[in-house]
DNA sequence: GTTGAGCGG
């Protein structure tokens, strides 16, 4: 940066990036001393007013090895252009621009990876679901007992419960929430507020429906074949935009299977219509 | 060519 014509004619933005040339020799030199883990840098430069200022900086040593072989690297002798100026930084041809501040995230993400490969082993050996009626394979609202056993063993726990029951506390309460449906005098017959399960095995699938068909005109076009318990048009789930097939909820299976007879292949608005069983979604 | 979203645990 400082060549040989500064004290001839040097440029204003030289006399503004090196501060007023030849002040810089009545200023003590700069030192370095290191105690422990902590460096003391004390230099000296001109404030704004032309005045003498000390400064002192602290600097905490990292253990990090990154940082080591860069403090090792200040301990380099001068070379080069700079191989004759004193001690310590120049701070003619040395700048502090900007802090910048780095995210070391390599310890974080050591860590991450070593506790998700755990699970992801476990997941490997372990079933993920289990189904808490007949212990299959599947989730408890899916298992096709759940209508015939669940009740039983429903009953086998009341038993159970009965024969012996909970002291009371104090105040009267267990400190356990009891539903409604279970507090005594409840209704004895359980679930007959519950209407049956929605029909599997009634599902119906429309496809090549025009992206303009609405849930409506399907209620229409289906409602002919018996009592529709559900419809449901697939749409994209921002736009709304229809995905062209849906899904249509009989009570009766009978129901469904003349719908398949007599719409499938229907012509409607301009596109033919393929009408067959639904399979279960999932699979 | 096109098979949903939600509820758990």
């Amino acid at each position: 940066m400082p060549s040989a014509d500064t004290d001839t004619k040097p440029s204003w933005a030289d006399q503004v990036e090196e501060e007023v040339p030849g002040e810089d020799d009545t200023l003590p030199p700069s030192t370095e001393e290191i105690n422990g883990d902590t460096k003391i840098v004390t230099d000296y430069k001109l404030n704004e007013d032309g005045k003498k200022v000390k400064c002192v900086r602290t600097f905490k040593i990292e253990k990090l090895k990154a940082s080591r072989t860069v403090a090792a690297r200040k301990n380099w002798p001068k070379f080069g252009q700079s191989q004759n100026d004193k001690p310590g930084p120049n701070p003619a041809t040395t700048a502090i621009a900007e802090d910048v501040f780095m995210a070391f995230s390599t310890t974080k993400e050591e860590t991450l990876n070593q506790t998700e490969e755990d699970p992801l082993k476990k997941l490997g050996q372990q079933r993920i679901v289990q189904c808490r009626v007949c212990k299959g394979d599947h989730w408890t609202t899916k298992c096709p007992y759940k209508d015939t056993l669940e009740p039983l063993q429903k009953e086998e726990e009341d038993k159970t419960k009965a024969a012996k029951p909970e002291p009371p506390k104090p105040d009267g309460k267990t400190g356990k929430y009891v539903p409604p449906s279970m507090r005594d005098g409840a209704g004895r017959g359980r679930g007959e507020s519950m209407q049956p399960r929605r029909d599997e095995g009634a599902t119906i699938r429309v496809t090549n429906l025009s992206e303009d068909t609405r849930e409506s005109d399907l209620q229409e076009l289906f409602r002919p074949f018996g009592t529709i318990s559900r419809i449901y048009l697939a749409k994209d789930k921002v736009t709304g935009q229809s995905k062209g097939f849906a899904f249509i909820n009989f009570h009766r299976r009978e129901d469904a299977a003349r719908a398949i007879q007599g719409v499938s292949g229907f012509g409607y608005d301009h596109l033919i219509l393929n009408v067959e069983w639904a399979k279960p979604s999932g699979t």
